[in-house]
Order: C-alpha cells, then sequence, then structure tokens
DNA sequence: CTGAAAGCGCTTACAG
DNA sequence: CTGAAAGCGCTTACAG
C-alpha cells in the first residue's frame, strides 16, 4: 500500500496517483504541465500533491528524462565581484523555474581543466552551463561542453561564438560615454588605465575612451594613457607615474575600479584632493566602490540581468518544443548604466562654470 | 549490444561489466571503492573504466542509492564577503570528493521560508546542507530541514544547537586580540563600534575588546563605544561622533570591515593622518580592505578553512559507517589570524617610544 | 483525454 | 570474492 502523508516519508508519483484515482502518467502531465489533462483531472490532482506535499525528485526526472534541472555555473577567480552578482541573478531565475544552480570554480590553467569540465558534466547531466570570463574564452573548456553536447551560454566572451549564445554588455559604448561625461564637467586632460591585453575587456574600454576623446577633438596623449592589469596596486603605480608627470591629467579613467581604488589612494596620499584636483572614474561598480571616500563613479553592468538571460535562454533549448534560434538573437546585449557618485566633478580650474550650470 | 565508446553517447555501467567480463555489481563495487574486490579484478575494470571514459550519473545513483553527491550551500547575503570565500573552500573540497555543490540564495524574512527550504531539499535530496549566517540561526529553516531530515553545518551560528553539528571561528579572543595589540601600540583611549544587536556577532566581539580593556586596566569609556549596523555609513556616522569628542580616541576598533571603512573614509575628509593621527582597525578581512589607503588592519576569519570543515562533516555524516560524533566534536572552532596592515601604529604621541621598540 | 508497459542507470539485499 | 534479481521514481513511446 502506498504512502498517504506518513510523517518523514516522501510522498512519490505513485502515492499521488493511487490517492486521485488516475495513474501515474496523468500525473505526470500535470506536474510537467502538458496539455490535452481535463480540467477537472488537473485540478484535483494538484489537490492531492498539495496535500501530499508532493515534490518529484529530480534524481528520477534526470534519470527517466531528458532534463535534470540543474545548471551549471562556471568561474575562476571568486574574488572577482563578477560572480557574486551573476551568481544571485541565475540562483533566483532558477528557482523561478524549478531549476537549480550547481557551482564550481576551475583554475583557468589547470591543465586537467577539460577533463574536469568532462567529469562534471557526464555526472551531473546539467541542462545547460554558464560560463564567466576568462573561462569563457578557454578553447579545452568549449571542446568539453560541445564534446559532451551541453549547452551553453558565454557571459562577456572575448569575442562571440558562431552558434554558441551569449551575453554580454557593451564595453566600448559605456566607456566612451564615461569619458564623454568628464569631457562635459569640462577636463580636457584624461588619462585611461588600461587593463591587461589578454583580457578582452580592456581593449573593448580603451576603443570608448579613445572614440570619445577624438571625436571631442581632443585627440589622445600616449604619456595619459598607462598600462595596468585590474588589479588596484597597478592603478596605485600608474597614478604615480600620471601625477608625477609636469602637466598632469585633471581625471582619470581606470579601466576597472580595483585600478581607480588605486588611484583614488595614491591620490590621498599624496594630499590631492578628489575630485576637485582630480576626478576619477572606474568600471563594474564593484562592492567596494561604495567603501570609499569619496564614493567612486563608475560603470555598472547589468550582471543580474545578464545572468538571468542566460538562465532564460538554456531553459528554452532544453524544452522539447525549442525553435531554432537566429545567430542575431543567439548574443545579446543588455543596457549598461553610468554610476555618477562623488569622484567625479568639474577640474578646479573650472568650478566657475560648473557652479552656473547647477543653478 | 552494450556502447564501446561511440562518440556521443556515454558509457554506462552495464558497458564497463560487458567490456570487463564481470557483473555490474563488480564494476558498482570498484567505482565505490568498496572491500573485497579482487585485486586483479579492481585494475582490469578501472582500466576499461578509464578507456571507456565511464563516469556514473549522479542521477542514477541518487534513485538507486542513499546518497546524492549533492551539497547545498544556503546563503541570505551575497554581497557579504562572507559568502564568497565560504563557497571557493566548499567547491574546492566537494570536487576533491566527488560531490557537487548547490547554491541557493534565500531571503532570511521570506513568508514562505520554511516551504522553499522544504521544495529545495525534497526536489533535491542533498547529502548535506551548509547554512550561513543569519539562516543558519533562522527557526524555520532549521525546522523544515530536520523534518526532511537532512543533515546539515551551521556556520558561525549566534549559538551552537545541540546535536547540531557547527564550526565557527572564536570572535570574542580575536576582538580581544585586536585590542591588545592596539594597547600594545601605546594606545589608551580605543573607541568601539559595535555591531547590530540582532547579530551574534556584534555582542561576542564586543565583550572581546570589553575584557582586552579591562584586563589592561583601562576600563571601557561609555563615550568611545558607539553602536553602528555593521554598513559603511554607520561607520562614517560613528566616527563623526567620535571624531567631535573633546578629547578623541586615538584608535578606532570598528566591529567589522565595511565600519571600519566609514571610519577611514571621515577621517580622510577631516584630514586626519591615517594611522599617525588615528588608527583604525576592522573585522573580516574583506576584498575592500585592501583596496584603500592606508590598508585596513583586521581579523581574518578562516572561511576558506570552515568551509572546508563543514563538507568534511557533511560526508562523514553520510558514510554508512558512520559512528555517532560525540557532543565535544561535534562544534569545531577554527584558528583566526590578525592581518595587521597599515591603518595602524603607535599614536603621534608615542611615536618615540615606537621607533625606540622598532629598533 | 487517459493509461499500461518498458526502461533510464545505478544500489540494495540477498545468495553463493 | 562475485553475481542475479529487484527496485529506486520518474518519463518515454505507444495504444486506445
Amino acid at each position: 500500500m502506498a504512502n498517504f502523508g506518513k510523517a518523514g516519508v516522501a510522498a512519490t508519483i505513485t502515492d499521488v496517483a493511487e490517492q486521485s484515482g488516475v495513474s501515474i502518467k496523468t500525473v505526470s502531465r500535470v506536474i510537467n504541465q502538458e496539455s490535452g489533462v481535463h480540467p477537472a483531472t488537473r485540478e484535483h490532482v494538484l489537490k492531492v500533491v498539495a496535500a501530499l506535499k508532493y515534490r518529484p525528485k529530480l534524481s528520477a526526472r534526470s534519470l527517466a528524462g531528458a532534463r535534470s534541472f540543474l545548471i551549471g555555473l562556471l568561474y575562476y577567480d571568486p574574488s572577482a565581484a563578477f560572480v557574486g552578482d551573476v551568481q544571485q541573478g541565475a540562483t533566483l531565475r532558477c528557482r523561478e523555474a524549478g531549476y537549480h544552480l550547481v557551482v564550481e570554480s576551475l583554475h583557468n590553467d589547470a591543465p586537467d581543466l577539460a577533463q574536469q569540465v568532462a567529469r562534471m558534466v557526464s555526472a551531473l547531466q546539467p541542462d545547460g552551463m554558464i560560463l564567466t570570463p576568462p573561462l569563457c574564452d578557454n578553447p579545452a573548456v568549449l571542446k568539453a561542453l560541445r564534446e559532451n553536447q551541453t549547452p551553453c551560454v558565454l557571459m562577456s566572451p572575448a569575442r562571440d561564438v558562431k552558434g554558441m549564445p551569449s551575453v554580454r554588455m557593451d564595453d566600448t559604448k559605456a566607456a566612451e560615454e564615461m569619458t564623454t561625461l568628464l569631457i562635459g564637467l569640462g577636463h580636457e586632460r584624461i588619462a585611461f588605465i588600461n587593463g591587461p591585453p589578454d583580457q578582452a575587456a580592456s581593449g573593448l574600454r580603451y576603443q570608448g575612451y579613445v572614440r570619445a576623446m577624438q571625436s571631442h577633438g581632443l585627440g589622445v596623449d600616449p604619456a595619459y594613457v598607462c598600462s595596468g592589469d585590474f588589479v588596484f596596486q597597478s592603478g596605485v603605480d600608474a597614478a604615480q607615474l600620471l601625477l608625477g608627470r609636469r602637466v598632469r591629467p585633471t581625471a582619470v579613467f581606470a579601466g576597472n575600479d580595483d585600478m581607480a581604488l588605486g588611484v583614488l589612494a595614491a591620490a590621498t596620499r599624496l594630499g590631492l584632493a578628489v575630485p576637485s584636483q582630480l576626478a576619477i572614474a572606474g568600471f563594474d561598480d564593484s562592492p567596494a566602490a561604495r567603501l570609499v571616500w569619496p564614493a567612486l563613479t563608475t560603470v555598472r553592468q547589468p550582471k543580474n540581468e545578464m545572468a538571468r538571460v542566460a538562465v532564460e535562454m538554456l531553459i528554452a533549448v532544453n524544452r522539447s518544443d525549442a525553435p531554432e534560434v537566429p545567430e542575431d538573437k543567439l548574443h545579446r546585449v543588455l543596457s549598461h548604466e553610468l554610476v555618477v557618485r562623488d569622484s567625479t566633478s568639474s577640474p578646479a580650474s573650472k568650478l566657475g562654470s560648473r557652479a552656473k550650470r547647477a543653478t
């Protein structure tokens, strides 16, 4: 005899079927929201499901069917502010859809990376994978996933791969907007601190800076362009270089927040007033951006939203009626946001004109 | 006929058994490292496993057996620096043991929290759950988990629950050590910024401060004790209060890093030199602690290690031969570390004596 | 609109 | 030390 709500023993589909007086197939139809079930039957089954607190077990569904209701999130650098928001958006969207998020931290340069990925997907059989940088640009990872026929979505990949879904923001446009904002405040000597050449975002952001400077007739002075590596200390170093120039820049736009914080630290140490003597802007809206004084002006990536869209795409792919997605719908670009805080203002030399504009 | 390594089709236990000339039961024994298999047989099976790239599917193991090889991590505040490190330690330990980490972000005050948890565990059937604050102190969560008979480990709970495993550090001792460090540097007027009363860490850390002050005959001046809420702004506010006193403190020990960063911001804005005019110490070693100038002296929680231990405990519980764990072994306390950076030094008034000590 | 049968890939409980 | 049988709780493919 079946278990009708005994304490400590979870109900199964058989319990629900017996209690409802229908076959397990019909219960299955109701659970999976399939069409072609008499409304009255459906309602009745649903009542029994609630009464018995029946919850289908993922392992059984996964073993019998084509879906595991598991989505994987692969990341490399856990300290990256990026991951936190992405994960948050992903878990919430997953829960809404009855999916669960499995996370795995991998070393981008591990020699057995492909094997680790292969092992994971064949054990877990996830319905899809979300890849964050730099893993989304790692050929070994992509190959392993392809071989195991696991659908995936690339988050902010260096370049789009044909046929492979991706979600990103427009780094170049955002950097152009931030630079234009500084120009609008009256800055002309705007320095830029670039990220490492092997990260796609570096080049894209630099391009945006260049584009804005040129389109406003300011040109790019090589003396005002430094190279960094997206790490705090490189921002400090770059700032020391820049602030040691005979003619100082009045604003520094750093390729990411960590470097911008380095600039802020260096400026503070030198006794420069930020933003009046030196305006500083970053990129990422990392948690630390609001934990300093003055709070950092920066670019907010729609990480949460990007993650939700990624989950969405993966769920869609797994539906039996999934239509072919045309190439141009495969690569989503979400809109960013400039977050103007206290580290930017007009240069001291133009404070008068700024006051005028404010009134 | 079975599949001997056909492309695109994953090998099953049957494939391995046929190819090895043994029964699936024997393959199962080898996979699960059970004793009582002839060494030669084991070796041969292992070779076939490798050749066929056989990887047992979690869903099948979970459905047939008592283990799911899934461990859940429940957290509330994703921005909490806490979660990142915990997760990192947990995923790595999980991978080593062939487990996988499923993460879920929950609102601590959601009305249907218990149901959300119940739904998750009955669908996923995880072998265990790791609960981070404040969820580990939430009765609704604990009740739901108990009812579903899911083993769990509490990370830094407000108080230990009898029979329920926990992992923590000694907040009081760490705070006492940090205060003693400041006293050793020559500080006597040491202010403390407390966290919110509903968070266990607040009281524990405050106690450590009090203990150190009293044991050094300094006593606790109520004028130097502020209440905050573990958020940046409350650190700014407290600092403004403290630095407005006729006789200023020479050091501020904040109950966490975010508030310490608020103190740093306020001090910087007021033109106070840190650390010479004001020493600042925090607690947590959050990522931002090293992204400011001067870099923050703080307490490093062994989060990574705590997570590994938590996973360890959960895996142990699930082994069939799991022995009863005595109550005193159920609550692990791991050792912390004082991270002395640049935001602390002797007070300006005693710099001479400090220089003496340094030589 | 509904159901009976087979089977997913493993582990359990038992037998030898 | 090894294996045959049953079964975990679902979905699939088919029939009516």
